[in-house]
DNA sequence: GCTTGACCTTGACGTAACGTAAGACCTCAC
DNA sequence: GTGAGGTCTTACGTTACGTCAAGGTCAAGC
């Protein structure tokens, strides 16, 4: 027979506190047996299970599925690894994002008393990019994919500022394209076909002539009815179908005169 | 003056639930104004300082720390943000090991229906030799831990068994010292110096002649008393100090005789 | 036999961030 | 004014224990 232990020896054999015990006792999770007088006695066989509840504790299970898996020992373990791998994975993306984030804010903050409120403002920025990024990277090639990491790699604090302002210029444009849609702007006008020059200009600015680069933004456009809805509000301001239409006949007309 | 919302609308607008928008009110974390008749009524500034809960929590802060930060403007941010990043980094260091761990018993359980006793146990073996790799990585100087890092990633089940197979060796080696100790066997007889040279073929068996394992691997064991509890326990079988004595004296012997 | 101190027992409330009803009230279009 | 749909507060459920609190058990010393 093996040793036999009381609740306090037996968490400090264990690594874990005696409240544990006593919760994992009333779970039935792990039921020692007991003296006359109801005191717990464990065993080294109940050692042995803690440290497989305590392991896939460690993974991440809640004592439910422990109990689960341990007590019914089904062919259910593979499953339940599987689906627990994918959500640690998941939430390491996630956290690794959330550190970014902060990294990155700890940087723009460095030595200079910047304001709270900006501080914060970056970092919805990093983290909204990073989850953004996630998401669009399925639309580019590889190359184009890695293309774009390095220029996101080699940007300046000025490069930054940059592409900031290239946003407020889109939305003029998008503003002068509706203007010109009120007032029945003929698409093969001079005028419209104006507009389109700072369209083409503006997409050039982004993909600055990289084919992978170009052919991956048409189709996250392309797309822009799936995408998430909480990426299309973001983009809200650039997802008026008839803006779009418009802007199309602007280049069927261009192409056709030349 | 900027739109207004009710809760639902505005709820939907910052992609959160009703349900957290009472919470954060109720915490004082967020308070609407109301409508004489008790319904919460949202501006555009709200929905600032909403961004700003939700990029804080994604950090994984908790509300009560949100709110201070938040209220009280005080210069406390930056700490905040480094002893979260801290936290973090932590966390996310326990994922990649139950990660690891999970890939790892995956690997091992494959299509044969490997039983789940056996399974879990590997789990634990992988968690606890990556705890202890973290820990004693201290000890070694950064080539020394490369070649040890490129030896686990080239090792097959074979030489997996052999290692285990190598701590049962020790085993004996430690009982068969005990005894010789018990015996009071002079550590500078033959049999002694038999004991030794068993020590030193086990020694290179993990250092194989490498001057910088072997170095680390001095200095881990030098440091034996302050390992944490844990992984003494663990290491139980080998931390009597009496037979670490009697070996320190047999190798003074040989030393000395030649 | 009695006390004392160390250890054990079972409640039972607290935690974090909401989810989920339940029951009552408000608004507005028809 | 009435029904549908939105909103209010209250309150319990969740997870894995922490933290008392009130009260048994047991071996030792007097």
């Amino acid at each position: 027979m093996g040793a036999t232990y009381r609740v306090q020896q037996f968490s400090e054999l264990a690594g874990v506190t005696v409240r544990a015990l006593h919760h994992y006792d009333r779970l039935a999770l792990l039921k020692p047996r007991r003296t006359d007088a109801g005191y717990r006695v464990y065993s080294t066989s109940d050692l042995d299970r803690l440290e497989r509840i305590v392991a896939l504790k460690f993974l991440g299970l809640p004592l439910k599925q422990i109990k689960a898996v341990l007590d019914r020992d089904t062919r259910t373990l593979p499953a339940v690894l599987r689906s627990q791998r994918r959500a640690l994975e998941e939430k390491r993306r996630r956290l690794d994002i959330a550190i970014q984030a902060i990294r990155d804010a700890e940087r723009t903050v460095q030595a200079s008393g910047t304001p709270d409120a900006f501080v914060i403002r970056r970092i919805i920025e990093v983290i909204e990019m990073q989850e953004n990024t996630e998401y669009f990277k399925q639309f580019y090639s590889d190359e184009a994919w890695a293309e774009l990491e390095k220029r996101r790699a080699e940007m300046t604090p000025e490069m930054r500022r940059l592409a900031e302002d290239g946003t407020r210029r889109w939305m003029e444009l998008f503003h002068d394209v509706q203007a010109a849609m009120a007032a029945n702007e003929n698409p093969a006008s001079e005028k419209a076909r104006e507009l389109g020059r700072r369209w083409q200009s503006l997409v050039h600015e982004f993909t600055q002539g990289h084919q992978g680069v170009s052919d991956g933004l048409r189709k996250v456009w392309a797309n822009k009815e799936q995408w998430p809805t909480q990426m299309q509000k973001q983009a809200a301001p650039f997802m008026d179908p008839q803006i779009w239409e418009y802007i199309g006949k602007v280049f069927g007309a261009s192409s056709q005169k030349g």
